[in-house]
This record gives C-alpha cells, sequence and structure tokens, in this order.
DNA sequence: GTCTATACGCGGATAGAC
DNA sequence: GTCTATCCGCGTATAGAC
C-alpha cells in the first residue's frame, strides 16, 4: 500500500536537491554558486527552485547540519567508550571520523570550508569548535598517560592529527583507488606509528 | 637622492593594497568579498581602487602567483639536492614546504582554496599540479629506497603528507604560541617517526 | 510543479570633475 | 588620487498564469 511512485510530473524530492545543490557548492564554491546555477543542473528555471527549498542558504544549513550531526555521533560514540585507555579511543576516534568524512564527504567538505560570512555558518563555526575542543580533549589525556610523545605539545598534536584527517576532503573521491578502510588504516598509521621502516 | 618619501596625500602602493585584499579575501572567501569591502577596508571609495589595480581578479591572480612561485622555488631546491637519499629529500622537501606556506601563508591559503573558477584559477590548479606530482615522485623514490614504509600505496602517502602540510593555513598564524621550526619539525616528526611512544 | 515576467539590490567597472 | 555619478549585468526572490 506504500510507495506508490508519485503520479503526475517526475519532480525532483528534496533530498535529491539537497545533494545535487552540496555537489555544485562543492565544485564552485559555495559563494560562486547561483541559484541559477542550480536550477541549471537540474534542468529548471530559477524560479522553479523556490517550490522545492525556502532559500540558498537553507541548502546551506541543511548540509552542514548533516555533517555536524554525523562528525558529533562519531566523537561522542568514541570518546565516550569506557574501560579503553586515552590512547585507544582517541585511535579509535581518529578511525571513526574519517568513516564518517567518508560517507558523507559532501556535506563535510562544505562544512570544512565555511568562513563565517552569515549566521547560519557563523552556528556551523560554534559547533564544530566544540568537537574540535573535544579532539584536544582526548590527545590531551593520551599524552598525560604517556602514549604519545611529550615532546610535542598536545595542542599541536590535536591541530596535526585532525588537520591530516580533513585534508582527505580536497583529494578523497568515493570510487576511487583508496577504500575507506585503507584511508583510515593509513592515516591513523602514519600519525601514531609513522612512515618510516626505522625509527 | 633615492627613498624621497612621496609628496602629496598619502595613497597605498600596490604591495599594501595587495597584502590587504589577501587577508580580506582569505577572512571572507574571494567570492563573497567585493571590491567595495575592499574599499571600505582601505577606506577609500569603490572607483578609487581601480587606480590602484586592474581588477579583482588581478589581485588573485598576484596572490597566486606569489604562493606558487615560493613554492616552486621550495621544491626545487629540496629536491635537487643530489648525493642526499631520496627519504633526506623528501624529508628536507616537507620542511621546506612548511616554512614557505607559513612565509607567505596569506597567499599560500588563497591558493589552496582555488577552486578552478576562472582561466586564472585553472591556470593556478594546472601549476599547482605539476608540483604535486614532483612530491608525489619523490615519494615513490624513497618507497622504492625501502625508507618508508610499503604497506601504504605510495600515491596515499603522498596525498596524505602532503595533506597534512597543506591542512596548516586552517589553523596556523603567526605570533600564534607555535613557531614555524617548532611546526615543521613537529610536522616531520609525526609523519616520518609517528606520535606513538611505542611502536 | 513549472513556467514567464519582473522587482530590486548589489556586483564589477568606467567617466569625468576636482 | 580620490571623489560623485552612473552603466549594466547578474544575484535572490516573488507574482501570477498555465
Amino acid at each position: 500500500m506504500a510507495e506508490t511512485p508519485r503520479r503526475g510530473r517526475p519532480g525532483y524530492d528534496q533530498e535529491t536537491v539537497l545533494r545535487r545543490a552540496i555537489d555544485l557548492f562543492n565544485r564552485q564554491g559555495y559563494d560562486a554558486t547561483s541559484i541559477g546555477d542550480l536550477a541549471r543542473e537540474l534542468g529548471l528555471t530559477k524560479s522553479a527552485i523556490y517550490h522545492h527549498v525556502a532559500s540558498k542558504e537553507a541548502l546551506l544549513s541543511a548540509a552542514l547540519d548533516e555533517a555536524l550531526d554525523g562528525l558529533t555521533a562519531a566523537i561522542d560514540a568514541a570518546t565516550r567508550t569506557t574501560g579503553a585507555s586515552a590512547y585507544d579511543r582517541l585511535r579509535a576516534t581518529v578511525q571513526e571520523s574519517v568513516r564518517i568524512l567518508v560517507d558523507h564527504l559532501p556535506a563535510v567538505t562544505l562544512l570544512l570550508r565555511v568562513r563565517g560570512n552569515s549566521e547560519v555558518e557563523l552556528a556551523a563555526l560554534k559547533r564544530r569548535r566544540v568537537l574540535d575542543d573535544k579532539l584536544a580533549g582526548l590527545v590531551a589525556e593520551a599524552v598525560d598517560e604517556g602514549a604519545l610523545r611529550a615532546d610535542i605539545p598536545p595542542e599541536l598534536i590535536s591541530r596535526l592529527l585532525f588537520g591530516t584527517v580533513n585534508s582527505l576532503v580536497e583529494w578523497y573521491r568515493a570510487g576511487g583507488p583508496f577504500d575507506t578502510e585503507m584511508v583510515s588504516r593509513s592515516i591513523a598509521s602514519m600519525a601514531f606509528d609513522g612512515l618510516s621502516t626505522t625509527r
């Protein structure tokens, strides 16, 4: 009784419009992308878009929420695991972050490019900072534990570690030569164990 | 006989206009920054800007050239060192890249955010790809040499390594808690030796 | 749900006076 | 070298017909 293939003209559901919009925002940059560009991408006129979405900024807001919700869930899950050492929780968080980032690559890419040019962007940056602080706390714990080297300040370790993870959005593409597991293992392995064959 | 402090009103020299423009582009994003914004930043009117610079895009072009010239010089220098192992040259290249990146932080930041939305941007991306390829070649050499682990594909190593370096532009600020040497040493040390105290 | 037509402001850039 | 005034196209968004 459900799933009746909707009668009438095709039309786009909001989910599809959002996906296409995010892709376009990422290819050209959010500010450089006009509603007209999106309309062309969908084969519609500028005005017809407004039957699917309230505004260009609403699309951005939905995308940023998707990314932030995913990252928040991942970090909270990996962080809250009890019984494990801070080092193990940190390593798990790194790998889980990579998975989320890859799973929601377009949305996360958009998030990481936000500059704070509007209320929507400022709110996203604020949520992001909370996550960064949690991660920094976890790194500090691992250093205190003696599991991470103490000759690099914990704050710097945290920046480098998650800078490395985040830099994935600059080049990773689904369907490319590297699958998620390989990338998440390689990142953790480079960062924690190092690339050199000798030490 | 030289250096006569120019008579008349202050006026801005092109170098200053460029520096302020790059800063603004980085704070707000290039596309989100209007000539009017730049004018306000300089305390001028929109039209007065055009006495200092040909167009908004010319400012972008100058900035991208600055970044690319610096990076090209750094990579060529560190790459061409003969007599050293590929591993040593790679490690030197990483550290030298960090120095250039920090030295020309605003220009490099702009470069790394370019999406290819115009001829100027496409040309910059092309020059950048040449550099990326050189770096990838150096990494491949170091792997062949046996100095870098072979369980991660060289292409992936290269992406991760220079992704880490490039991610600096997202947070590094001159005058902050970490100086250039500390950051460049820490990055190389994390990437090559690893963060763990044990292995 | 999509169209054509249109409002309206801001974007980059120019002309010409001072 | 900077100003005021202005051009003109494109941006987001809306009105109203089909």
